[in-house]
DNA sequence: CTCCCATAGTTGACGTGTCCATCATAGCGA
DNA sequence: TCGCTATGATGGACACGTCAACTATGGGAG
Protein backbone atom coordinates (compact mmCIF):
# COMPACT_ATOMS: atom_id res chain seq x y z
CA UNK A 1 0.00 0.00 0.00
CA UNK A 2 1.78 2.94 -1.30
CA UNK A 3 2.27 5.64 1.29
CA UNK A 4 1.57 4.43 4.32
CA UNK A 5 4.30 2.01 3.98
CA UNK A 6 6.53 2.36 6.90
CA UNK A 7 3.82 4.04 8.48
CA UNK A 8 3.31 2.43 12.74
CA UNK A 9 1.32 -0.97 12.88
CA UNK A 10 -1.94 -0.74 15.22
CA UNK A 11 0.04 -1.97 17.90
CA UNK A 12 3.21 0.21 17.67
CA UNK A 13 0.68 3.09 17.59
CA UNK A 14 -0.97 1.72 20.91
CA UNK A 15 2.27 1.42 22.42
CA UNK A 16 3.42 4.88 21.60
CA UNK A 17 0.17 6.24 22.61
CA UNK A 18 0.28 4.39 25.86
CA UNK A 19 3.85 5.37 26.59
CA UNK A 20 3.67 8.89 25.86
CA UNK A 21 0.31 9.79 27.69
CA UNK A 22 1.83 8.13 30.55
CA UNK A 23 4.87 9.57 30.75
CA UNK A 24 2.98 12.63 30.53
CA UNK A 25 0.61 12.01 33.41
CA UNK A 26 3.70 10.54 35.61
CA UNK A 27 5.49 14.07 35.32
CA UNK A 28 2.65 15.87 36.04
CA UNK A 29 2.06 14.12 39.35
CA UNK A 30 5.57 14.11 40.60
CA UNK A 31 5.37 17.74 39.47
CA UNK A 32 2.17 18.51 41.52
CA UNK A 33 3.43 16.53 44.53
CA UNK A 34 6.85 18.24 44.89
CA UNK A 35 4.48 21.65 44.60
CA UNK A 36 1.82 21.00 46.75
CA UNK A 37 3.97 19.34 49.24
CA UNK A 38 7.10 21.95 49.01
CA UNK A 39 6.13 25.01 46.76
CA UNK A 40 8.67 23.94 44.13
CA UNK A 41 7.87 23.53 40.64
CA UNK A 42 10.15 20.66 38.83
CA UNK A 43 12.22 23.67 36.95
CA UNK A 44 12.77 25.09 40.47
CA UNK A 45 14.04 21.92 42.15
CA UNK A 46 16.89 21.67 38.60
CA UNK A 47 17.74 24.55 38.92
CA UNK A 48 18.26 24.67 42.88
CA UNK A 49 20.01 20.70 42.92
CA UNK A 50 22.93 22.61 40.63
CA UNK A 51 22.93 24.92 43.22
CA UNK A 52 23.15 23.08 46.05
CA UNK A 53 26.52 21.04 44.30
CA UNK A 54 28.03 24.25 42.89
CA UNK A 55 27.54 27.11 45.35
CA UNK A 56 28.30 30.01 42.75
CA UNK A 57 27.85 30.20 38.68
CA UNK A 58 27.78 31.90 35.82
CA UNK A 59 24.35 31.34 34.10
CA UNK A 60 25.48 30.24 31.06
CA UNK A 61 27.42 27.26 32.76
CA UNK A 62 23.91 26.55 34.63
CA UNK A 63 21.88 26.33 31.72
CA UNK A 64 24.39 23.89 30.19
CA UNK A 65 24.57 21.96 33.53
CA UNK A 66 20.57 21.30 33.53
CA UNK A 67 20.12 20.94 29.44
CA UNK A 68 18.04 24.49 29.09
CA UNK A 69 18.16 27.19 26.71
CA UNK A 70 19.63 30.48 28.46
CA UNK A 71 16.38 31.89 27.73
CA UNK A 72 14.28 29.57 29.59
CA UNK A 73 16.63 29.73 32.68
CA UNK A 74 17.08 33.54 32.34
CA UNK A 75 13.06 33.79 32.51
CA UNK A 76 13.22 31.15 35.76
CA UNK A 77 15.99 32.90 37.58
CA UNK A 78 13.71 36.23 37.52
CA UNK A 79 10.24 34.30 39.17
CA UNK A 80 12.82 32.68 41.30
CA UNK A 81 14.52 35.71 42.26
CA UNK A 82 11.14 37.46 43.04
CA UNK A 83 10.31 34.78 45.29
CA UNK A 84 13.49 35.30 46.92
CA UNK A 85 15.12 31.92 46.34
CA UNK A 86 17.83 33.08 43.99
CA UNK A 87 20.33 36.20 44.04
CA UNK A 88 22.37 37.12 40.75
CA UNK A 89 25.18 39.74 40.93
CA UNK A 90 27.90 40.97 38.35
CA UNK A 91 30.54 38.93 37.21
CA UNK A 92 33.85 39.93 38.56
CA UNK A 93 36.06 38.61 35.35
CA UNK A 94 33.18 38.88 32.67
CA UNK A 95 31.33 42.27 32.88
CA UNK A 96 28.68 40.43 31.03
CA UNK A 97 28.33 37.71 32.99
CA UNK A 98 26.31 37.11 36.24
CA UNK A 99 26.95 34.90 39.11
CA UNK A 100 23.72 33.06 40.47
CA UNK A 101 23.51 31.55 44.10
CA UNK A 102 20.85 30.44 46.58
CA UNK A 103 20.14 32.76 49.48
CA UNK A 104 19.66 31.30 52.34
CA UNK A 105 16.03 30.89 52.08
CA UNK A 106 16.17 29.17 48.50
CA UNK A 107 18.97 26.38 50.45
CA UNK A 108 16.70 25.66 53.02
CA UNK A 109 13.66 25.29 50.53
CA UNK A 110 15.99 23.01 48.44
CA UNK A 111 16.84 21.18 51.79
CA UNK A 112 13.43 20.94 52.95
CA UNK A 113 12.17 19.55 49.00
CA UNK A 114 14.50 16.85 48.75
CA UNK A 115 13.03 13.93 50.80
CA UNK A 116 9.11 14.65 49.86
CA UNK A 117 10.63 14.84 46.12
CA UNK A 118 12.49 11.06 46.25
CA UNK A 119 9.96 10.02 48.11
CA UNK A 120 6.90 10.65 45.12
CA UNK A 121 9.72 9.39 42.98
CA UNK A 122 9.88 6.23 45.08
CA UNK A 123 6.29 5.60 45.05
CA UNK A 124 5.23 6.66 41.40
CA UNK A 125 7.63 5.25 39.90
CA UNK A 126 10.46 2.95 41.56
CA UNK A 127 7.32 1.03 43.41
CA UNK A 128 5.19 0.55 40.49
CA UNK A 129 7.51 -1.10 38.32
CA UNK A 130 9.67 -4.73 39.23
CA UNK A 131 13.39 -4.01 38.96
CA UNK A 132 13.34 -5.49 35.81
CA UNK A 133 11.44 -3.37 34.25
CA UNK A 134 13.08 -0.21 36.01
CA UNK A 135 16.17 -1.63 33.97
CA UNK A 136 14.08 -1.82 31.05
CA UNK A 137 12.95 1.92 31.68
CA UNK A 138 16.79 3.06 31.79
CA UNK A 139 17.34 0.77 28.51
CA UNK A 140 14.80 2.25 26.59
CA UNK A 141 15.82 5.71 27.77
CA UNK A 142 19.26 5.05 26.19
CA UNK A 143 18.06 4.34 23.01
CA UNK A 144 15.50 6.28 22.34
CA UNK A 145 18.37 9.19 23.56
CA UNK A 146 20.63 7.59 21.04
CA UNK A 147 18.19 7.69 18.40
CA UNK A 148 17.49 11.11 19.55
CA UNK A 149 21.18 12.60 19.10
CA UNK A 150 20.98 11.13 15.43
CA UNK B 1 19.16 4.95 58.68
CA UNK B 2 16.31 6.68 59.89
CA UNK B 3 14.76 9.29 57.55
CA UNK B 4 16.44 8.28 54.68
CA UNK B 5 14.61 4.49 54.85
CA UNK B 6 12.76 3.27 51.29
CA UNK B 7 14.31 6.45 49.50
CA UNK B 8 15.79 5.77 45.73
CA UNK B 9 18.81 4.19 45.67
CA UNK B 10 21.53 6.01 43.33
CA UNK B 11 20.55 3.56 40.14
CA UNK B 12 17.21 4.14 40.40
CA UNK B 13 17.55 7.57 40.78
CA UNK B 14 19.77 7.49 37.71
CA UNK B 15 16.80 5.29 36.02
CA UNK B 16 14.23 7.56 37.29
CA UNK B 17 16.28 10.35 35.88
CA UNK B 18 17.57 8.96 32.48
CA UNK B 19 13.23 7.77 31.79
CA UNK B 20 11.88 11.21 32.38
CA UNK B 21 14.30 13.68 30.84
CA UNK B 22 14.37 11.07 27.57
CA UNK B 23 10.70 11.03 27.10
CA UNK B 24 10.45 15.06 28.01
CA UNK B 25 12.88 15.21 25.03
CA UNK B 26 11.29 12.80 23.09
CA UNK B 27 7.76 14.25 23.37
CA UNK B 28 8.76 17.71 22.49
CA UNK B 29 11.33 16.43 19.39
CA UNK B 30 7.80 14.40 17.97
CA UNK B 31 5.63 17.79 18.51
CA UNK B 32 8.57 20.09 16.99
CA UNK B 33 8.61 17.95 13.72
CA UNK B 34 4.63 18.08 13.94
CA UNK B 35 4.80 21.87 14.29
CA UNK B 36 7.77 22.36 11.36
CA UNK B 37 6.22 20.18 8.84
CA UNK B 38 2.28 20.85 9.57
CA UNK B 39 1.47 23.95 11.93
CA UNK B 40 -0.46 22.00 14.12
CA UNK B 41 0.71 21.67 17.92
CA UNK B 42 -0.03 18.35 19.78
CA UNK B 43 -2.80 19.90 21.08
CA UNK B 44 -4.34 20.36 18.23
CA UNK B 45 -3.67 16.66 16.86
CA UNK B 46 -5.42 15.87 19.76
CA UNK B 47 -8.88 17.90 19.35
CA UNK B 48 -8.69 17.09 15.89
CA UNK B 49 -8.11 13.51 15.91
CA UNK B 50 -11.03 13.04 18.37
CA UNK B 51 -13.37 15.53 16.01
CA UNK B 52 -12.02 13.23 12.78
CA UNK B 53 -14.04 10.23 14.46
CA UNK B 54 -16.96 12.35 15.47
CA UNK B 55 -17.30 15.10 13.90
CA UNK B 56 -19.43 16.87 16.13
CA UNK B 57 -19.15 16.87 19.85
CA UNK B 58 -20.10 18.63 22.80
CA UNK B 59 -17.47 20.88 24.67
CA UNK B 60 -17.31 18.34 27.85
CA UNK B 61 -17.79 15.41 25.80
CA UNK B 62 -14.34 16.42 23.57
CA UNK B 63 -12.10 16.89 26.84
CA UNK B 64 -13.70 14.06 28.49
CA UNK B 65 -12.40 11.89 25.05
CA UNK B 66 -8.76 13.38 25.22
CA UNK B 67 -8.83 13.58 29.06
CA UNK B 68 -8.23 17.38 29.55
CA UNK B 69 -9.70 19.42 31.80
CA UNK B 70 -12.43 21.41 30.47
CA UNK B 71 -10.77 24.64 31.07
CA UNK B 72 -7.65 23.98 29.30
CA UNK B 73 -10.29 23.03 26.26
CA UNK B 74 -11.76 26.02 26.50
CA UNK B 75 -8.78 28.19 26.54
CA UNK B 76 -6.73 26.00 23.28
CA UNK B 77 -10.54 26.16 21.56
CA UNK B 78 -10.78 29.63 21.61
CA UNK B 79 -7.02 30.05 20.04
CA UNK B 80 -7.98 26.88 17.13
CA UNK B 81 -11.58 29.15 16.56
CA UNK B 82 -9.19 32.37 15.74
CA UNK B 83 -7.10 29.89 13.38
CA UNK B 84 -10.18 29.26 11.57
CA UNK B 85 -9.10 25.35 12.36
CA UNK B 86 -12.87 24.52 14.55
CA UNK B 87 -16.20 26.59 15.10
CA UNK B 88 -18.46 26.47 18.02
CA UNK B 89 -22.32 26.81 18.00
CA UNK B 90 -24.76 26.57 20.39
CA UNK B 91 -26.03 23.12 21.27
CA UNK B 92 -29.77 23.08 19.99
CA UNK B 93 -31.01 20.72 23.09
CA UNK B 94 -29.08 22.10 26.22
CA UNK B 95 -29.09 25.98 25.91
CA UNK B 96 -25.26 25.82 28.02
CA UNK B 97 -23.73 23.56 26.03
CA UNK B 98 -22.11 24.41 22.49
CA UNK B 99 -20.98 22.16 19.61
CA UNK B 100 -17.70 22.15 18.35
CA UNK B 101 -16.73 20.62 14.84
CA UNK B 102 -13.70 20.59 12.58
CA UNK B 103 -14.01 23.61 9.59
CA UNK B 104 -13.31 22.40 6.26
CA UNK B 105 -9.95 24.10 6.13
CA UNK B 106 -9.40 22.20 9.75
CA UNK B 107 -10.23 19.16 8.61
CA UNK B 108 -7.91 19.27 5.59
CA UNK B 109 -5.00 20.65 7.85
CA UNK B 110 -5.79 18.13 10.19
CA UNK B 111 -5.46 15.38 6.96
CA UNK B 112 -2.00 17.09 5.93
CA UNK B 113 -0.96 16.13 9.24
CA UNK B 114 -1.45 12.80 9.86
CA UNK B 115 1.27 11.02 7.47
CA UNK B 116 4.13 13.26 8.85
CA UNK B 117 3.01 12.68 12.37
CA UNK B 118 3.37 9.25 12.09
CA UNK B 119 6.29 8.93 10.11
CA UNK B 120 8.00 10.95 12.99
CA UNK B 121 6.70 8.79 15.82
CA UNK B 122 8.21 5.80 14.02
CA UNK B 123 11.43 7.79 12.99
CA UNK B 124 11.72 8.75 16.93
CA UNK B 125 9.91 5.87 18.73
CA UNK B 126 9.37 2.48 17.14
CA UNK B 127 12.92 2.70 14.72
CA UNK B 128 14.50 3.74 18.28
CA UNK B 129 13.58 0.53 19.81
CA UNK B 130 13.41 -3.29 19.29
CA UNK B 131 9.90 -5.07 18.86
CA UNK B 132 11.07 -6.21 22.55
CA UNK B 133 11.73 -2.82 24.06
CA UNK B 134 8.06 -1.53 22.57
CA UNK B 135 6.56 -4.20 24.17
CA UNK B 136 8.48 -3.53 27.40
CA UNK B 137 7.40 0.19 26.92
CA UNK B 138 4.05 -0.66 26.77
CA UNK B 139 4.27 -3.06 29.89
CA UNK B 140 5.80 -0.21 31.86
CA UNK B 141 3.24 2.45 30.79
CA UNK B 142 0.48 0.09 31.83
CA UNK B 143 2.12 -0.62 35.02
CA UNK B 144 2.97 3.00 35.89
CA UNK B 145 -1.07 3.80 34.87
CA UNK B 146 -1.97 1.15 37.25
CA UNK B 147 -0.21 2.70 40.37
CA UNK B 148 -1.27 6.28 39.30
CA UNK B 149 -4.84 5.41 39.64
CA UNK B 150 -4.71 3.93 42.78
C1' DC C 1 43.98 50.82 18.09
C1' DT C 2 39.83 49.82 15.41
C1' DC C 3 36.53 46.99 13.50
C1' DC C 4 34.01 42.99 13.49
C1' DC C 5 32.07 39.10 15.22
C1' DA C 6 31.13 35.91 18.98
C1' DT C 7 29.28 35.48 23.48
C1' DA C 8 26.42 36.58 27.98
C1' DG C 9 22.33 37.72 29.23
C1' DT C 10 17.70 39.92 29.01
C1' DT C 11 13.33 40.96 27.03
C1' DG C 12 8.79 40.83 24.48
C1' DA C 13 5.40 38.23 22.19
C1' DC C 14 2.88 34.41 22.17
C1' DG C 15 1.26 29.50 22.82
C1' DT C 16 0.34 26.40 26.49
C1' DG C 17 -1.51 24.58 31.17
C1' DT C 18 -3.55 25.06 35.91
C1' DC C 19 -6.33 27.01 39.39
C1' DC C 20 -10.15 29.33 40.68
C1' DA C 21 -14.05 32.43 40.00
C1' DT C 22 -18.02 33.44 37.44
C1' DC C 23 -22.39 32.98 34.97
C1' DA C 24 -26.22 30.91 32.94
C1' DT C 25 -29.03 27.08 32.41
C1' DA C 26 -30.78 22.40 33.77
C1' DG C 27 -33.13 19.69 36.66
C1' DC C 28 -34.96 18.20 40.86
C1' DG C 29 -37.42 18.31 45.27
C1' DA C 30 -40.72 20.81 48.29
C1' DT D 1 -43.94 27.13 40.73
C1' DC D 2 -40.00 28.33 43.55
C1' DG D 3 -35.63 27.71 44.92
C1' DC D 4 -31.46 24.98 45.47
C1' DT D 5 -27.72 22.58 43.64
C1' DA D 6 -25.22 20.54 39.82
C1' DT D 7 -23.40 21.16 35.36
C1' DG D 8 -21.59 23.42 30.83
C1' DA D 9 -18.70 26.63 29.48
C1' DT D 10 -15.82 30.71 29.75
C1' DG D 11 -12.40 34.01 31.56
C1' DG D 12 -8.60 36.07 34.23
C1' DA D 13 -4.32 35.51 36.60
C1' DC D 14 -0.30 33.43 36.61
C1' DA D 15 3.59 29.89 35.73
C1' DC D 16 6.12 27.85 32.13
C1' DG D 17 8.63 27.35 27.29
C1' DT D 18 10.18 28.82 22.77
C1' DC D 19 11.59 31.98 19.39
C1' DA D 20 13.59 35.94 17.81
C1' DA D 21 15.26 40.49 18.70
C1' DC D 22 18.16 43.27 21.29
C1' DT D 23 22.06 45.25 24.42
C1' DA D 24 26.49 45.15 25.92
C1' DT D 25 30.91 43.31 26.52
C1' DG D 26 34.99 40.37 25.07
C1' DG D 27 38.59 39.40 22.09
C1' DG D 28 41.01 38.59 17.97
C1' DA D 29 42.52 40.08 12.93
C1' DG D 30 44.32 43.73 10.47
Amino acid sequence: MPGTRRLPTRDQLAAWRAFIETTELLRSRIGGRLHDETGLSPGDYSVMLALSEQPEMRSSDLAAHIGWERSRLSHHLGRMERRGLISREDCATDNRGSQVRLTPRGREAFEAATVPHLRAIRELFVDALTPEQIGAAAEIAGALRTRLKA
